[in-house]
DNA sequence: TAAAACCTTTGGGTTACACAAAGGTCAAGC
DNA sequence: GCTTGACCTTTGTGTAACCCAAAGGTTTTA
């Protein structure tokens, strides 16, 4: 299989494929004959190996060291089952940050009635935001507003 | 004001002062004799400003927007009102999606007990991983395992 | 056989900073 | 006055997991 032949098989970006194969999770054999990658069953298996991991939260390093386990002739379950352990409460954690962002997004939307669209005045850019509760300038809470695309 | 003591007082890093002054979000004077930043009581308003509307989950970008239109003298609260509203609903996405992750980890956590941590034998690399329900091919759907740090 | 489709590698873009390096500045003590 | 340590500047690099464009070779197809 090519790049894009395995990459449909497995509903994935060829550029995910190659991707994977940069980082060397994938290591497809390359035809002498024009450098193109040659995946196999084993190629396809792998990454949905990689799919299904990802669905658990795992990184691509996290993945890497897995398949390196296991590559190794290591199981690497125990492994699996720290990371899995370990990265569960930071989960739940996010969760609740997400839900705190939700409630105070909701909240700001509620109090829109009782606020004015005051132009800035020097004073206030935005009465909205500047209601809100100073984030605490304290070091080791205010990790809230972490965004991603 | 000097970097630091406008980080100080909004509980920031001097990087996170020196970050946003590159970004265009706090303009300060420049000492002409030394080149050393000058901060005043308006950029550390407008620094909690910042804080506030990060804690609403608005970007730099759209804090930039924002503040853009302030010191043009509109009121940048409908701008507001609509990225909040708009927002919204992909957080709850998002928490949906993560309440479903943290679900499969536990699933897979409690799973545990009932196999045998397998050595890869070539056909499976980790058994509790590839039990997981294959990832949809599916184009549209699939955004389940976005992780940030 | 020529064009369409696909392959390769390389390099840049995305987010919100953190961090290190190289070099100038400043406050304090001796 | 001078050394030292703390702090300032700019510039460049790293982070996560890809996406996308460019330049150039290959394969497939009409």
């Amino acid at each position: 299989m090519k790049v894009s032949d395995l990459a449909k098989a497995a509903g994935v970006t060829s550029e995910t494929v190659r991707h994977y194969t940069r980082e060397g999770l994938l290591a497809p054999a390359k035809d002498p004959h024009n450098g193109y990658h040659r995946f196999d069953s084993q190629d396809l298996e792998r990454l949905a190996f990689i799919q299904r991991a990802r669905t658990l939260g795992f990184s691509i390093k996290e993945i890497h060291e897995i398949l390196d386990h296991a590559d190794h002739g290591d199981s690497p379950c125990p492994l699996v089952r720290d990371l899995l352990a370990s990265r569960l409460p930071q989960i739940r954690e996010r969760i609740q940050e997400l839900e705190a962002l939700a409630t105070r997004m909701e909240q700001a939307l509620d109090a829109w009635a009782d606020m004015p669209d005051g132009t800035p005045d020097g004073h206030s850019l935005c009465r909205l935001i500047e209601s809100l509760p100073a984030p605490s300038t304290d070091k080791a809470a205010s990790n809230t507003a972490k965004e991603e695309a």
